[in-house]
RNA sequence: GGCGACGUGGCCAAGUGGUAAGGCAGAGGCCUGCAAAGCCUUUAUCCCCGGUUCGAAUCCGGGCGUCGCCUCCA
């Protein structure tokens, strides 16, 4: 853990869903966290809102291990769902191969997403046995019952807790009018732990006969299998939180007497045009039409953007505008690498005649920028007001760097880069150089244009900017343009500084 | 109908009692052979009404509007 007195070491507010306030966070075992944060059930490509949710505590992750925590992070893939079976039932191909499929595509987005894997990812498939238990000990207890038909319903009305995380009433949720009576449920608000199988079904023996899991029992056989009750934070989107957390709670009350979770954290809906984006609606992208289109830091930037609470409006104008934020960043970065890099000129121990000192104390700035990261993210995970801190030390540095010219403190520079780098890598924001991969084409263009005989695409790139500069200081400007040109055809991007040129990568 | 959240400049978005961060877009200027990048300046009194307070975007009450959950859903 880092010292108390250091930004990093100060106390984190989280806000709890259940008694829907700050809480200042203080995990079961000191300096350990289990967090689980329900996934997605595999039946289709996800789309960019449940990527904002796995984004949305993806950073919170990582911000918890930045503060120094040991974060145990199990996140489940349902891949047995009623879905999952009526996608396979319409394509003629097994549940099984619907799931492993789109588990594959699943995992695949979140390593573009630069999402971390978590320490653990539990199928619920693998889990069967861990959730018999758990109903065994349900019914053994009198909180669930079998109905004739080989199904398990948990007993609402046993569990005097129940409505405790989603703050409803049993007798409101009886008054909402789409609350049926199932065919042999004792009670309409009853929800089912165990479902028998039906012909053509993917089935597991069971006490009760053969059938599937029902979905609320899934995450909590998981969660206490990997962490144990109660854990620390249970995490997903806002739509989960009634009735799948609700659920999930009132087993693990009923069957360990204890809650399943010390505190509960839900992330906005993310929407389109006003509406929440869904696969019902229609109204949706998924995350590999995105990601195929958009660098995956500026979705993120996107979505950090935002308050993880608060609903978020999606629009490609507003994602357009978030790739210029990126890019700004990365340039700002870059241009403090060049001026921090080894081979620098040190600055002149005494101000030369007629220069005047920086307006901007960049070392000032750059703790100042850290101090106002931490303070913020301390707050509930305040990520959008501490991408502000950041966009303001980016400012401030390429304030610093336009006044003091070649005169830059290299080490100064230094920081600064390194500490946006650190940053806004915390809320995994990769703003590092574009570590243009010079092409291999560079090497006949310099030895064309230049008198060159080098191997390594770097050394053509340093031959091409030395053969562009002297045409411009012979103001040979048609010769510079070409070569520049010619460059830019090889997609890099020529940028004349005052203390020289670079070849930088554009885009993605 | 029940429960909950939200309403800040052109767009987005921080800020929960002390006089409005930041991003994108626009305009003007500077730098520059041109370009790229960058810097500077510039646009708000915070949905409306009432209240509490020396003082409120921030607290309370009422209204209007938007959204979410109550059914599978991140």
């Amino acid at each position: 853990m880092m010292p108390a007195s250091s930004p990093e070491g100060a106390a984190l507010k989280i806000f709890d869903t259940q008694r829907h306030a700050k809480r200042e966070f203080v995990p079961r075992e000191a300096g350990k966290v289990a967090m689980y944060v329900c996934g997605p059930t595999v039946y289709d490509q996800i789309h960019i809102g449940n990527g904002r949710t796995f984004v949305a505590f993806d950073a919170i992750r990582r911000y918890l291990e930045a503060k120094g925590y040991d974060v145990t992070f199990v996140q489940n893939l349902t891949d047995v769902d009623d879905k999952i079976i009526n996608r396979a039932n319409e394509e003629g191909r097994s549940a099984a191969e619907v799931a492993s499929e789109y588990s594959e595509a699943f995992l695949e987005q979140m390593r573009r997403m630069g999402v971390e894997p978590p320490s653990i990812q539990p199928r619920a498939t693998q889990e069967i046995s861990a959730m018999q238990e758990l109903l065994t000990e349900l019914i053994e207890k009198g909180k669930a019952y079998v109905t004739d038909a080989g199904d398990v319903y948990f007993s609402v009305s046993s569990c005097p807790t129940y409505g405790e995380v989603s703050g409803r009433k049993v007798e409101d949720l009886r008054a909402g009018a789409r609350v049926e009576v199932g065919e042999d449920k004792r009670a309409p608000e009853d929800f089912a732990l165990w479902k028998a199988a039906k012909p053509g079904e993917p089935s597991w023996e069971s006490p009760w006969g053969p059938g599937r899991p029902g979905w609320h029992t899934e995450c909590v056989a998981m969660a206490n299998r990997y962490l144990g009750v109660p854990i620390d934070i249970h995490g997903g989107g806002s739509d989960l939180v009634f009735p799948h957390h609700e659920n999930e709670d009132a087993q693990a009350e009923a069957a360990w007497g204890t809650p399943l979770a010390n505190l509960w954290m839900h992330s906005g809906m993310l929407r389109v045009d006003g509406e929440k984006m869904s696969k019902s609606l229609g109204n949706f992208h998924t995350l590999k039409e995105v990601l195929d289109a958009y660098p995956a830091d500026a979705l993120r930037l996107l979505f950090l953007q935002t308050h993880y609470r608060s609903p978020l409006d999606f629009s490609f104008e507003r994602l357009d505008g978030a790739v210029g934020a990126w890019e700004r960043i990365r340039n700002t970065v870059s241009a403090l690498l060049w001026a921090g890099r080894d081979d620098a000129p040190e600055p002149p121990s005494e101000e030369p005649e007629g220069s005047e000192a920086p307006t901007v104390d960049l070392a000032d700035a750059t703790a100042e920028a850290r101090e106002a990261f931490f303070r913020a993210m301390d707050d509930d995970f305040n990520t959008a007001g501490a991408l502000g801190a950041l966009f303001t030390l980016a400012t401030k540095a390429n304030t610093y760097l336009g006044e003091v010219g070649d005169g830059a403190q290299p080490n100064v520079a230094r920081g600064a880069a390194e500490t946006l780098v650190e940053l806004f890598g915390a809320l995994g924001i990769a703003v590092g150089p574009a570590e243009a991969e010079l092409p291999r084409e560079l090497v006949p263009l310099a030895a064309e244009l230049a008198d060159f005989r080098g191997a390594s695409p770097e050394a053509a790139g340093q031959a091409l900017i030395e053969a562009r500069a002297a045409a411009r200081r012979a103001k040979d400007w048609a010769a510079a343009d070409a070569i520049r040109d010619r460059i830019a055809a090889l997609g890099l991007v020529v940028e004349d500084t005052p203390s020289g040129s670079r070849i930088v990568a554009k885009g993605a």
